[in-house]
This record gives structure tokens, sequence and C-alpha cells, in this order.
DNA sequence: GCCTCCAGGTAAAACGTTTAAACAGATTAT
DNA sequence: ATAATCTGTTTAAACGTTTTACCTGGAGGC
């Protein structure tokens, strides 16, 4: 590889000469300078950037701190951090911490979860990155704080604590959102299947839901809430739950998508039809919500705005540090589809 | 941050001595040893990646080459690559091509496609990265050479030209298994729905079908084979082409699991049993075959092992380098759900 | 007593940049 | 005429490692 010395000696002049017309960090003749640019396209010279991070103490590359890269909403946020951060300039390093789903939901490996991230976090630092973004998809899994880091960091898709920067969406007015848009479908009697009782997701879901039929002047009955555990077939079961009332509620909003395809199979099982008698809403936005019969009308995430968000953020903490924490909050689209 | 000469006047020894006891490269007094790590676990040093990297030439990170991260088969193999690599002492610089899905289809920008894979490449060969791993989904793009590359190169899922070193999985054998399976719980008479005519996978399976039946002593005729275009719509499209034969098959391979959604469908409005008339088959295992009703038997590619066979390959390229391309194909699997 | 050898350790160059400080020469101010 | 200023360029240190070649003092062989 050609060196910043050949491209001076072939110039004739020293190295600090070519490293101030290729970072036009001082005035130069034009004469020296055209040399310069000669010999440079001539040898087809290539900065090395090892030596410049060493000399400048930057590398211009931000560590992806990922749960797990399978999924569409993390490799969607890890998509728009990845362009965002390209177009600054900067390099991508992923880290996966290869945390299956499935075992999100078991409690009692939290103390190995924290290890692990903590774990990914040193790594990272010690791969001399300017930054680490952590696309974290569990707020629980942020309840601690983590050894403390001179390295910026800021949180993509949940957030950390009130002095961290982030950018997330909310659950609270999606999902009020979604109930206004039933109601303007003319829905009045909306059961909801919410996830896990004690999530913090389904809490403020459940608060954006109840506010949205209060501002119309509705009330959710407790008959009409369905827990489930966010899997298909708590769905289907508790629609079973609900096909018990009398009267019969004229939409479902389940909280995931997974349980609104268990709940449309349950209903069409029973005879109902979609939407016709009983309007489905999910919440993700999946493929799989693309392709239900009907297609299903749910709740997308903005994930890789997200993603893009948390990449600008990061960038500009870089440039111009503050002690103060940026927090972002991107709203959530409404899909349209056939099942309302 | 500390650095080597700290550890060295702490310990009273020279930063030689202190590299060679971390790096165990010369025999040293058992005191001296002792006093050295005593003095870089006080102080908590760290060597310095950047300065190790400048001076050894090599920096122990691989770029990764993606088409789109998104979907489901690419982010499996990264995860595979990523897991692999980090095992293995190696970092995972990610680089996203945002070549979106839908466009792959589009012949007429193969022109563009080329460039920005080019680009992508030098880029990742400017960062400094030991190795490069393209994750290329699509054959089409690799009929061309690349322009002439100094580092280490290895195809993860499709297969670049003979002389480069590629881990994929068998379209023929993956089909002809499927089609055995098919044969194995009864079925005689298999229609299969295609992926678009011109494209290698859909020739390589039609092979592999072909092979299966004739080793089972049947034919696969003419009008038992309709070509679809990958979605969703054109499963249902040539489903009814397929119901108008006479006799009806007795089971549908479709080459993806979209167009075997779509054939599903439209068998049952047709008011066809799944599996009792007829059953089905799809290839890819997406998320969504296990979503459909009934669930959908399909071919799973193994997208994790290759990437980590990939990941394997490279670190084997850069310690030992030779001359020789190694291709490994890795066998498919077949998942069991209801629809067969 | 001299030479050789060895074990344990160090000096210093090298990797390829950036940049503060110095320098030479010309121009301008006093 | 001398000093001050400016312009364009260079010198050399610095970033934090690794590693070759050299050094020193002592043990062993003769």
């Amino acid at each position: 590889m050609a060196t910043m010395r050949d491209v001076a000696v072939l110039a004739g002049v020293s190295t600090a000469t070519v490293s101030h017309v290729i970072n036009g960090s001082k005035k130069l003749s034009p004469e020296t300078t055209e040399r310069v640019l000669q010999a440079i396209s001539r040898i087809n010279y290539k900065p090395n950037t090892l030596a410049k991070s060493l000399r400048l103490g930057q590398t211009h590359t931000i560590g992806v701190l990922v749960e797990d890269i399978r999924g569409l909403p993390v490799s969607a946020i890890v998509s728009g951090i990845s362009e965002a951060l390209s177009k600054g300039g900067y390099k991508t390093i992923l880290y996966d911490l290869h945390l299956l789903e499935k075992l999100y939901n078991q409690y009692e490996k939290i103390g190995t979860y924290r290890r692990r991230i903590n774990d990914g976090l040193n790594l990272l630092q010690a791969s001399d990155v300017d930054g680490i973004i952590y696309v974290a998809m569990h707020d629980r899994h942020l309840d601690y704080l983590f050894d403390p880091m001179d390295t910026p960091l800021v949180f993509a898709y949940s957030h950390g604590t009130e002095s961290d920067t982030y950018v997330t969406y909310s659950n609270r007015d999606s999902a009020a959102d979604m109930v206004r848009y039933l109601l303007g479908r003319g829905r009045r009697r909306i059961a909801v299947i919410a996830g896990h009782p004690h999530s913090y997701p389904t809490a403020q879901r459940l608060l954006g839901i109840q506010m949205a039929l209060q501002q119309a002047g509705l009330a959710l009955p407790q008959e009409y809430i369905r827990y489930g555990d966010w899997e298909y077939e708590s769905g289907a079961e508790q629609t079973k739950e609900l096909l018990k009332l009398n009267p019969l509620p004229d939409a479902v909003f389940a909280m995931n998508d997974l349980m609104a395809a268990g709940c449309m199979a349950e209903l069409m099982g029973a005879g109902l039809r979609i939407p016709g008698d009983i309007a489905v809403a999910g919440f993700d936005n999946r493929e799989i919500a693309a392709y239900l019969q009907p297609s299903l009308t749910t709740v997308a995430l903005p994930t890789t705005e997200i993603g893009t968000e948390a990449a600008l953020r990061m960038i500009d903490m870089i440039s111009n540090p503050s002690p103060h924490p940026v927090r972002k909050i991107i709203p959530c689209s409404i899909v349209e589809r056939k099942s309302v």
C-alpha cells in the first residue's frame, strides 16, 4: 500500500504538506497543491485509517448492540441506523447478544442478561468505537444501571433511565390512535386482548385505550379486557372468553399481531365474519399481518425511523457533546387493511 | 486511558518487557512477570487495539456486506456469522446496501447494483478489515467479476464464480428431499408452482423434483408445472389453473411460502380440504408458515449454519492462506407441520 | 584466568498519520 | 536600514504498540 511518505517524495515535499493538502488544514500555493494531487492520483494513494485514528483518537465507528438481530423490528432499526451512520461517514460495528425472543420472558434469567449486556458494552468500548447505540427491545433489562461509561450511549426503541438519551415510540399514543380509528369506523364495543399484565407496554397501551374511549364518552368495562402472553395461542384462548359476552364486542384490539391472528382464527371458527360482524386490529405490523385472511389492520412501529434518528442523535452527541440527554418520540402509523 | 508506558514505569521495567508478558513472546523471570501483572491490574490497563493493529497490520475485523439486513434469511445468516466471528475473537463491521427485495427483480437496474456492490466492497476494504463476507441473496448479481481484491472474500448463501470460496445450500437436493417426503406420505400426483422461469433456483429445484420423481418411477407432466413470480398473488393465480386439471393433483409444492400461502387460500376457497384432499408444501420457512391455517410444511434453509460456516471459512483463510477456494454445501431440512 | 554461552532484560525503530513550532524568504512598516 | 509581518513549507514529536538486535552479568568449560 502506498503511504503518505511515498506521495511526499514523489511530489518533492514533506509529509506535512501532503497532510495539509488532504485535510485543507493550511493554505498552500496552488502549484504545490497541484503537484501533490497529481502524485496522490498517480500512485492511487489512500490514507491509512488506522494511523489516522490512532493519532486523532477517534475511529468514526459506532458500536450497535442488539439483543438479537433476527426478527423484523430489530433488523429494521439496524437498517435505519446503518444507513444514517453510513451517510454521516461512520462505520457500523454490530454486536449481537443472541438472546432469543423466547428467553426474554423468563424473569429468573435476568441476572444472566445483565451480565451479557454489560459484557457486550465493554467489548464494544474496547473496540475503540466513538459511541454505542443500544437497540433495547425490552425495558425490563434497563431497570438497573450499567457500569459507568465514558463512551456516548443512545438507546433505540426502548428508553433507558430518564438521564439517558433515547429515541422511542409512544405505546400510549399509538394505542389511542388505533382506538380512535376504530371509533371512526363506527365501532363502539371495543374489546382488548392485552399482553402480559405486568409489562410496561401493556400498561401504557391500556392507558391510551382508556384515554381515547373516555374522550369519546365511552368506557372500557372490565370484562372487555383479556390478558394474554403475546403468543398466538393466547390470542385464541382469550377470544373464546370474549365470545361468551353478551352483547358481543364489535371490535377486538389485540396488542400484537400474533394474538390478533389467533383471535381471527377463533372468531372465524365460531362462524363470525371479519370485519362484517366484528373487526380485528393488531399491533406491530409483522409480516404475517399482510398475509392473513382477511389481511390485518395494525399499528406499524416506526422502526426504521427510530434507527435513523438514533444514529443522528449519536453523530450529534459526538460532534458537540452536551450534558443534556435528548429524548425523542416518533409517532406510529396505522396500516389499513381488510380486517376493520 | 492507561498506556503500556504507565504499566512499565509502575513495574519498573521497559515497555518491551510489558509487551512480552502480555503476549508471552519471551521467557521472563517469574518475579518480573508477577510485578508487571500486578501493575496491569492496579491501573486497570487495557491494550490499545488501534496501536496494535497499526503495528501488526491486522484489525481482527471482518466486513459483512449484505444487500438488505431486513428480511429473515439475511438477518439469520448475519446472526450466525456474527456469533462465530465473535467466538473467534473477531469484530463484525456491517455494511448494508439497502437494496429492497422488491427491486431485486428489476433486471434493468443491474448496472446500479453492480456499482453499489462494488462501492460497498471498496468501502469495506478501506476500513481495514481483514476479510469480507458477502451475503449474496441473488446469483444474478454475481455474473460479473468484481474489481480485483487483495482482501480475502467468502460468499454466503449464493455462490460466486467457481474460483471463489463460498458456502451455500443445494436447491436441487432440498427440492428432491421434499418430493421424497411427499411421496413417503402417499402423494403421487405432485404439482409444482415454480418461481420465475428463468431464475437459477427455479431451474435447479425443478431438476431436483424431476430427479426424485424419476427415481420413484413417476413423471412430472408439463401441465403440472406452473410458473409464478414468487409473490402471494401468483400462488393463487397458478392454483386456479391447477384446479382445472382432471384428475386433480394430490399435492402442490410451491417454491416459496408466499406462493404456498396464496395457493392454500385458493384451494380452501374452492372447498378443498388441506391436507385431506390435497397437500401443500412450501419453501423458505418464513414466519408466516407457522401461522397459516393449517400450518405449512416447508423446506427450511440452513441460514444460521451458512453464516456460521462462512465465518469459520473466513477465519481459516486468514490464519492459513491458501490458493484453493473451498466450497461448502449445507443440507436443508424439512419442517413438518399440518399441511401435508 | 579467559572464553563461551545463556538467561533476562532493554533501546530504539517501525507502523502511518497529524500538528505545534520553527524556519526561510519576501514584503511591508517605521 | 532595521524591524515586524506574512506566506509557504518543513521539522520533529506524538499517538501506543511490537520486535529485532543489542546489552549485561553471571555460570560453566577449559
